[in-house]
DNA sequence: TTGCCAAATTCA
DNA sequence: TGAATT
DNA sequence: GCAA
């Protein structure tokens, strides 16, 4: 069924980490407990990992994943397939064979498992959706039953093939936990998935690449005075003696990054700027003085500074605060909203997510911003590290470079987005051409990826979506692919941080250079008018690497989590 | 006084 | 096609 | 709002 992919020989499997250290951080350590679960997966074999990242879940939930449907036994069934895979898969006829108290779902509803008594909302099939309704409190309720019924069932690889899982590679852990209830399943599939995923990225281009990495930061890069990229020690400390200058000076940026014009954008920039180097210095700011001779404070900085050191605080703020703020900012949380439109609505009279949802004032919202609005509080929840772990160790074939970028790739415990960045390399005449619609529908099938917010349409070896995701919760997620030769660039690009990214790009055009996604360019030449305007693209003078890059501009060698500026 | 990053996608 | 958004 |  996967076989025929266009330009992509290897085949796409998905591969999930183990969900180690998940349980326990979870407020809802075990709410399936006692539940015994019949699960039915997609019905694309290699969908298998997905499948098994699942029933690891299931069982960290507290929940039994039973290779076998039982009707006495089993509690929920959990689908993914269509009505006719389902039923093979239970060994059925038809759906009203299925007793009533058990209910048909889908992943979903683990998902959404904090409101147990809504099963009904996650129903699989239209004619079972009152199924099992009065089950939350059936489901402890059969906890003991369950307990004392709980027979040896018989391993029935046969099933279990049915039902998508596959078992053929491995020991069936489903069967012999249900035997051995003593028996840790987690252990054997963490073990395995470790393995496998530790002999990938060995075995894959990504660890080659990494050691090249290390090794290139050599000598001839010298910090450029001046630069305004800064040496890695300077750039972050946590807690500074100035943080209440930092504070009440970011709370003023807020207010002005809120607003239409472009000369607050400016001086937000500015505020950066400043806060920055007030971040990056050790001693409490006591004078004007020493509060101007800061890179990036000037003259009304430096006032406001004192101020703030004075009296504690900055009457400013309370000028700049007005009503209009507030409202623009939880509107521009909705994905696809920006100022212009937030305004817009405030304009029209909407003044909460309510308003904007009813239409109030005529307010019209597109597609994307309906998802972005349904799932407003998910998306702009940051991602927990560890939950981006799970999602985006995909592994496609062998030789496919693929990394996690953004706050990920530098080191943040919490991400706003789960970005994602694939190509390959083309030693082979291969290239990952075409890999992105076939890896959305894989993820699709597997319930990865749920909304589909922007595709790109282009055909080519550079595209870019952006979409939602669900590992638990719903996640904006981008997938990126570009050309193996403009990697080096690209992982620059995506990795940021963006004043990182605007230091170098600045420090590029002060050398003559422009640097971009796909490479750093020579000889471009701009129009005097309009700067923005390219007459000539200028030839390319590296990209495939950053080292290359860094070394080019005469920028250190700095690893990703030392790429903090904001 | 004037720049302060670049490009792609979607929607109207 | 241009404006808005990412 | 800063700095060249």
């Amino acid at each position: 069924m996967l076989e025929p992919l266009t330009g992509v020989e290897d085949g796409v499997k998905v591969n999930a980490k183990s969900l180690k250290g998940r349980e326990g951080k979870s407020p809802n350590l075990a709410f399936l407990k006692g539940l015994n679960i019949f699960y039915v997966g997609g019905d694309l074999t290699f969908a298998s990992e997905t499948t098994r990242k699942r029933m690891n879940y299931i069982h960290a939930k507290g929940g039994t994943v039973v290779p076998e449907y039982d009707p006495n036994f089993v509690t929920h069934i959990i689908t993914e397939a269509g009505e006719g895979v389902t039923l093979r898969a239970l060994g059925l006829k038809k759906l009203s064979e299925i007793p009533s108290e058990i209910p048909t779902l889908t992943w979903k509803w683990i998902n959404s498992a904090k409101t147990m008594d809504h099963e009904f909302l996650y129903a699989a099939f239209k004619s079972r959706v009152d199924a099992g309704k009065q089950l939350s409190s059936r489901g402890k309720g059969k906890q003991k039953t369950g307990a004392t019924e709980r027979t040896p069932l018989p391993r029935a690889p046969s099933t279990a093939a049915a039902s998508g899982l596959e078992v053929e590679n491995h020991p069936d852990p489903v069967a012999s936990n249900d035997v051995e209830p003593k028996d840790d399943p987690l252990a054997e599939f963490e073990a395995l998935a470790r393995a496998e995923r530790d002999a990938e990225v060995c075995s894959s281009a990504d660890k080659v690449r990494e050691e090249e990495l290390g090794s290139v930061m050599t000598a001839d890069v010298q910090t450029p005075s001046g630069s305004d990229v800064q040496s890695p020690s300077l750039a972050q400390s946590t807690n500074c003696v100035n943080q209440d200058i930092i504070d009440t000076l970011t709370e003023l940026m807020g207010l002005h990054d809120a607003k239409m014009g472009q000369e607050d954008k400016w001086r937000v920039f500015s505020y950066k700027k400043a806060i920055q180097s007030l971040r990056s210095c050790s001693e409490r700011i006591s004078s004007i003085q020493q509060a101007r001779s800061l890179r990036g404070v000037g003259e009304k900085t430096a006032m406001k500074i004192m101020e703030i050191v004075e009296t504690g605080k900055l009457r400013r703020i309370d000028y700049e605060r007005t009503a209009d703020i507030a409202v623009v900012k939880l509107f521009e949380g909705i994905y696809n909203v920006g100022q212009r439109t937030a305004y817009a609505w405030y304009a029209a009279g909407c003044r909460t997510l309510e308003d904007v949802e009813n239409g109030k004032g005529g307010v019209k919202l597109s597609e994307a911003q309906e998802i972005g609005l349904r799932y407003y509080k998910d998306i702009n929840t940051r991602i927990p590290r560890d939950e981006v772990d799970e999602i985006f160790p995909l592994s496609i074939d062998s030789k496919v470079f693929i990394r996690c970028m953004g706050s990920y790739r530098r080191g943040k415990a919490t991400c706003g987005d789960i970005d994602i960045l694939i190509t390959r390399p083309t030693d082979d005449g291969k290239t990952h051409h075409g890999m992105l619609p076939l890896l959305m529908a894989e993820l699709h099938t597997a319930r990865i990826l749920t909304e589909d917010l922007s595709v790109s349409s282009s055909d080519s070896l550079e595209t870019v979506y952006h979409g939602l995701c669900m590992p638990f919760d719903r996640r904006s997620s981008d997938i990126l692919t570009v050309p193996w030769e403009c990697r080096g660039a690209a992982l620059i690009y995506y990795t940021g941080d963006d004043i990182f990214n605007r230091s170098l790009r600045l420090k590029a055009s002060k050398m003559g250079f422009s640097l971009n996604q796909r490479g750093l360019f020579a000889g471009v030449v701009r129009s005097p008018e309009d700067r923005t305007v390219k007459l000539s693209p200028g030839n390319i003078i590296a990209s495939e690497t950053e080292e290359d890059i860094f070394r080019i501009l005469g920028v250190p060698w700095q690893e990703p989590h030392e790429r903090v500026r904001g």
